[in-house]
DNA sequence: CGCCGTAAGTTTACGGTGTAAGATAGACAT
DNA sequence: ATGTCTATCTTACACCGTAAACTTACGGCG
């Protein structure tokens, strides 16, 4: 708080993405932000345009950590850089669902990237436009899926197995309850192994 | 506006409904749905406890819309109660993100079913608790991804070719650009049938 | 030195949000 | 008539993004 730091675009982008990362998207706000660098909110706007383009700023960090598949590179460069994307997605769960709403520049450059890999592929220009949807979808889907089950657990919860055995009793959702279980004894996240599964699964059948 | 009808809960749930599949969710305000009923936003609280038990009722009605499948329907079962799913989300697309958030009793319902339907076919504990996060996931995570895209073009643009073109230059993203225009000849909606095709994938790697 | 332009930071204000609290009015039972 | 209950409206508060105006600091130039 005493010896400020001179505002930058950076520095905001920095302390918005480890804040977001923290508590998620929603409760970032101006105010907020600019009171946790020192600042009054509305000093942010000499660095940054608006709202909207702070957060396009902290996309753009996440669509940095998410390479395209080389061209070249076939079936297995598209399974690398899809659970590398994945990986991406799952540090920064707030992402997923902004990334779908507008196009930015690297998200093209993700799609035309996989697009160019298939293909490269030997796939004809019909078959790259179901697969693309397919893996696509899958990357994107599955990420965004598992964003929405963060939280669900209040993760704030000393007796875990108590507040669960009460809000999935065995008697009404046995299998429920019996799948609950299973995710207690493993610890929190299992499905990634569901994501290179299934991907794994759709990739051997644009293959064939 | 003239002669109003008494507000009821289900009549609030009604307009909510029609207005938040027109407008999104994020549109949605207490002043705005009670000035379309002919009446004050608080009045509205005097059925509905706040506007998260709003939002909740809508989820319910969506929820309302999906079945799970029969406990010994098999994997024929899970298919078809899987495709009614993702109608159901289609036809709101604001949704998917909201039930992915909380627990709603008719979401679980689901998840019991679908688990019930898992067992039922034979497969053992630790086979469902893997193929019930691939199933689940491709299911919301699919629908997720669509309704992300929904509103990426404007929608309301005349000239869709030539904002296309502009957006999607074919010098620097030759393939997006293919695949943009594929998008274009057949009509808005194609992925269903990616839904359909990876979803038989899934199920026939879990039938084996 | 004085002057001035520019950039960064602050203050104030506006219209939007959800909703708590209190006032009002009508229906019905005692 | 009196009390009670319910639905409705009014007012108010805290929060949000941000436009506009103001203050402050600094670098260049005569």
């Amino acid at each position: 708080m005493a010896a400020r730091k001179p505002l930058s675009r950076e520095r905001i982008l920095d302390t918005a993405l480890a804040y977001v990362d923290e508590h998620g998207v929603e409760a970032l706000s101006m105010r907020k932000l600019g009171q946790s660098l020192g600042y009054e909110a509305m000093s942010l706007y000499n660095h940054v345009a608006n709202k909207d383009d702070l957060v396009d700023g902290l996309l753009d960090r996440v669509l940095a950590e998410m390479s395209p598949p080389a061209p070249d590179g076939g079936l297995p460069a598209i399974r690398a850089s899809a659970i590398a994307a994945h990986e991406a997605l799952q540090r920064h769960p707030w992402a997923a669902p902004l990334l779908m709403r507008g196009v930015r520049p690297g998200r093209m450059a993700y799609m035309e990237g996989l697009l160019a890999c298939l293909r490269g592929s030997g796939l004809s220009a019909e078959t790259t436009y179901h697969a693309y949807h397919i893996v696509d979808a899958h990357i994107f889907g599955f990420s965004l899926w598992e964003a929405g089950h963060s939280g669900s657990p209040p993760s704030h919860i000393d007796d875990m197995r108590g507040w669960f055995e009460q809000m999935v009793p065995v008697d009404r959702f046995p299998y429920l309850h019996e799948h609950g279980l299973q995710h207690l004894n493993d610890g929190p996240y299992l499905p990634v192994s569901a994501f290179e599964f299934a991907l794994d699964l759709l990739l051997e059948s644009l293959g064939k």
